[in-house]
DNA sequence: CCCGGTTACGCTTGTCGTAAAGATT
DNA sequence: AATCTTTACGACAAGCGTAACCGGG
């Protein structure tokens, strides 16, 4: 279970091609069939089938354990350099779309920082693999309860905002006008799928209508307008959505910081919680 | 950054000693001399100060990726090997000691089971590396969450009980008698803290009174009763408890299995969580 | 002077690439 | 027949152990 070949492993079932995966990787086609050879026999179990190249069940189990895995030591490695690494000034925030109101907006100094919008799934990675100094992610959940993140490295978390929700409903909605609504009238609704942009809401689980899988807000809210299914934001963002009433479930932002930032990075993560 | 340099690094700053994690690992002292020496020309950092060893502050954040990165090693190795492995017919059940009420006693087949007692944190690194087939945990959450487990491994978590609280107090406890209290009352008592026993409650963090390292429920309410410090417990196991009022925390438990279980394993599972 | 960590060196093992063979569409 | 994976084999490097070497209590 050398982490070299569960790296292989990885590309090859994604890419389903051993060749594909040589390339890729900077090996020969043998080596590549060397290492799932070397896995396989490890584990006594077939991985792939070859022609077509997929993964067998024991090789799709691995492949959700492979990942998290070699994402966390690639952010062992990025987190201990980091340690020992000269303080490049420049400080770069990863930032999930919805994540960035006008009070942290406020809160960045005028120089030095580089912003980074990523699919909220995306930013705790790219700060705990050095990717990016600080990030600043968004989601859904209980009031003050922290978000549920990958724990792929040990980050700390603070909280930095909370907000009300609200539904972005289509022009002839029978709910449009309403003052509120609560998250049960919507129980069967059909809902836009944007990883990209609004985190899942891991409450309403029905079957999305459409995904959308860019980053842009605007055409997320195009697409709603347009009629294709519902969208919860944050109630600042939308000012004609509905707003919900529940107070079990809020729009929360946390910032992230890897456990040892550089001091710049520490400096604007100060600045940044306070501004929350 | 190959997984055997990082278990012997593990193993070194375990013990304070090379000579003694050569003898645990099986290696010579020179292999493992050259392994920590190979990490730290790899990182590029010193990570271990000799005589006495101890770990640099890199040294130390790495350790603090390292152990749950090899967990998940070993999780994803067992857990991709128990998919092969022949149903052996019997099975074992990890459970922190809170984590078996009546009902899920009730629930147990006359035979073929094995129960093993844990503290709450091993409960699911137990089932992850395939020591145990499934695993009952418990631990404090909002009402209707699951809880937060640290994510070794994609197991499937199952809800199988909500019990509410209450807290254990010495006899001459100026709250002793009252028929219910919030936890508001309680913000700066003194609490036990027995991470053997009850999961460490989040949400209560104050400086605890005294540490409790066993699993035995009895040992803790004695000292409980001895006046050492407040216990807080699920309602159900401490008849003479004062009940807590307050809603938005309960006792929560909740059935772990792998995402490959074996056959008896999930016919058991399935009758755990029908019954809770 | 002893205990414990480091360094030198030889040997075994493992891993990669080249090249030929095998299999599948 | 073409494409892609496997196998055979030789070269090279990595890793371990033995043993000599240092440095502190």
């Amino acid at each position: 279970m050398d982490p070299h070949l569960l790296r292989t492993f990885v590309a090859v079932a994604r890419l389903a091609s051993f060749s594909g995966a040589a390339r890729e990787l900077g090996y020969t086609q043998s080596a590549v069939s060397q290492h799932i050879a070397a896995l396989e026999g490890d584990l006594r179990t077939e991985l792939l089938t070859r022609r077509p190249v997929e993964p067998t069940p024991a090789g799709a189990r691995l492949l959700e354990h492979a990942v998290p895995l070699l994402l966390r030591l690639d952010a062992a490695r990025a987190d201990v350099l980091r340690l020992a690494a000269a303080p490049p000034g420049r400080v770069t925030l990863a930032v999930s779309p919805l994540a960035v109101g006008p009070r942290l907006l406020a809160a960045l100094p005028a120089t030095g920082v580089t912003l980074r919008v990523l699919p909220p799934a995306e930013v705790a990675a790219a700060v705990a693999t050095g990717g990016c100094d600080l990030g600043l992610v968004d989601g859904l959940a209980a009031p003050s309860d922290p978000l549920r993140l990958p724990d792929v490295a040990p980050l700390s978390v603070t909280g930095v905002g909370e907000d009300r929700l609200a539904v972005l409903l289509p022009a002839g909605h029978p709910f449009h006008g309403r003052a509120s609504l609560r998250l049960d009238d919507l129980a069967d609704a059909r809902w836009i799928d944007a990883p990209g942009v609004v985190p899942a809401p891991a409450a309403v689980r029905t079957a999305p209508a459409l995904r959308y899988d860019g980053t842009d807000l605007h055409a997320l809210c195009a697409l709603a307008a347009a009629g294709h299914g519902l969208v919860l934001l944050p109630r600042r963002v939308a000012a004609d959505a509905v707003p919900v009433s529940d107070p079990r479930l809020v729009h929360r932002t946390e910032l992230l910081a890897p456990g040892a930032p550089t001091p710049p990075a520490a400096a604007l993560a100060a600045r940044l919680a306070a501004a929350g």
